[in-house]
DNA sequence: CACTTGACCTGTCCGC
DNA sequence: TGCGGACAGGTCAAGT
């Protein structure tokens, strides 16, 4: 019950963090807000680096200190291990930290194992103290009804029992895209994927590592190369376009046509819109549903990303929605040219 | 090696 | 109304 009361403690912490956003509402300008009754429209944001690292901060606060009780894998391609695994190097340790690298979540616990999990696009985390008199309960990733409704619920993959049923940790995901896995918390560093990860654009000055490694990718459209993990960490579709409407690069721009000056101004661009993402809470449960409880997702801050059709906030003319790299692609096709 | 495309999934939307 | 198809997008595997 101790645990209890100090989760209860912390989610005050969590929600005066949220309460204190410079945001009046996470729709605020949107024009179609979805009621309570309406079916979800998902035009929210995928969970990106600033919603992965909202996550982080939430598995921080919230699961630091907690026993891990049980471990229920209802899907078993979301729970990449095996159960001798889970018996021996899950259940019964301690989580000790929650971390971070490019879009991929480490749950480290006290036995020198972690959990490491990738949301992808769908994937979401919830945490819910089932002793709370109302329980009580914090949510972050992929915006959608799971984040607030009555769990476990069909998308529901993983559930991880803490401290003897004091509170439970959901891990959600529609498309089942999204894993989690254990292994040795030494061995998180030789996975194929974090090894060759490009620099951290949060983390001291990527600048020169970024320039350096983005050189090689000549030929490429800048879009590709950006999106490319080992080029530069973190970056979705989301903030790649973004970034290129905020350096008036258009996404289909070969790298080797863009000079040094036009890189940076993408990968500044990317490591503000990324910083103010973060600052202002990422997409969780308290900025998905309002004080009216109405329901839908945040993507304010979004210059062009799903606003084919608007003017353009520079110039007036009407973004558009097109194809690169083989993802939607949104720019203006006048501050942005080929 | 550099680069592009399709597959993995589930759910929603659109046109017929 | 139901149904097929396009689409959403992070990452990996297979293709050129």
């Amino acid at each position: 019950m101790v645990a209890v009361a100090q989760l209860v403690e912390l989610l005050v912490v969590v929600q005066e963090v949220a309460g204190s956003s410079p945001v009046s509402h996470p729709n605020a300008g949107q024009e179609s807000i979805k009621t309570q009754s309406d079916h979800l429209v998902e035009w929210g944001s995928m969970p990106e680096l600033p919603e992965v690292e909202t996550v982080r901060c939430g598995l921080q606060r919230l699961l630091v200190g907690r026993r891990i009780s049980e471990v229920e894998a209802l899907s078993p391609g979301s729970f990449q291990a095996a159960p001798a695994d889970i018996s021996q190097h899950v259940v019964g340790a301690t989580v000790t930290a929650a971390r971070r690298l490019a879009k991929v979540l480490m749950i480290d616990l006290d036995n020198d194992y972690s959990l490491v999990a990738h949301l992808k696009m769908t994937g979401q985390l919830v945490i819910v103290a089932d002793g709370g008199a109302s329980g009580e309960r914090w949510g972050g990733g992929h915006p959608n009804d799971s984040l607030v409704d009555r769990l476990p619920d069909r998308s529901t993959r993983v559930i991880i029992t803490l401290d003897d049923g004091a509170a439970r940790l959901f891990f959600n995901d529609q498309r089942k895209f999204g894993w989690m896995k254990v292994m040795p918390t030494a061995d998180v560093g030789t996975l194929d994927f974090i090894a060759q990860l490009g620099p951290e654009p949060l983390d001291g000055d990527p600048t020169p590592e970024f320039l350096r490694r983005i050189r090689h990718h000549q030929a490429t459209t800048v879009k590709a190369a950006i999106l490319n993990q080992t080029v530069i960490a973190g970056i979705g579709n989301i903030y790649a376009d973004e970034s290129c409407w905020v350096a008036q690069v258009h996404p289909a721009s070969r790298v080797g046509d863009l000079n040094d000056r036009q890189l940076k101004a993408i990968l500044n661009a990317a490591i503000d819109v990324m910083t103010t993402s973060i600052n202002l809470g990422g997409s969780t449960d308290r900025n998905y549903v309002d004080a009216e409880g109405h329901r839908g997702a945040y993507l304010g801050f979004a210059k062009v990303f799903r606003r084919e059709g608007q003017p353009c906030q520079r110039c007036g003319t009407t973004i558009i929605k097109t194809r690169v790299a083989g993802r939607g692609t949104h720019l203006c096709p006048h501050c942005q040219r080929l």
